[in-house]
DNA sequence: GCCAACGTTGGC
DNA sequence: GCCAACGTTGGC
């Protein structure tokens, strides 16, 4: 099972909302290397939720629910979305800041590539993670 | 609001 | 195909 992280800035949508709808479609993505990633989930695999800009901060765990298909909001044939379903709300936001002072997360995408807003993780970064945000503070 | 790090565009 | 200029993202 593969496992990935994507961001969102709340302001456009977010985990609030996703939790709300239950399922979104993951798209708008205009970065061919965020593109690929999406092209390379599969359905099931765990999908972290980052909040950018305002947070800074995994606050949830989403589900894969339908594979890559053609972006439905350009005739742009690039691009790709996805179907993600909310799964778990982290009891405790892990922030970015956290994230960078653990030594064993320091390949992590989220923090030597600032700018990409689709990224695989290892299972082990995933459970590194997900075991903070289950913790109590 | 600033700026670093990228990605993209377009002239040559 | 190079590279300068420009645009965008996102942390601070």
């Amino acid at each position: 099972m593969g496992c990935w992280l994507v961001k969102s800035e709340p302001y456009e949508y977010s985990w609030e909302q996703l939790r709300k709808d239950g399922r979104t479609y993951w798209d708008g993505v205009r970065n061919y290397q965020a593109r690929n990633h999406l092209q390379a989930m599969k359905k099931g695999d765990a999908v972290l939720f980052y909040h950018s800009n305002e947070g800074l901060a995994v606050v949830g765990i989403a589900r894969v629910v339908e594979e890559a298909y053609p972006d439905p909001t350009t005739d742009d044939l690039r691009w790709v979305a996805v179907g993600l379903e909310s799964v778990e709300t982290l009891k405790t936001p892990v922030a970015l800041s956290d994230l960078k002072k653990d030594r064993r997360l320091q390949n992590l995408a989220l923090i030597k590539q600032g700018r990409l807003s689709v990224m695989p993780l290892t299972k082990d970064e995933f459970e590194i993670i997900v075991a903070k945000g289950r913790e109590n503070q």
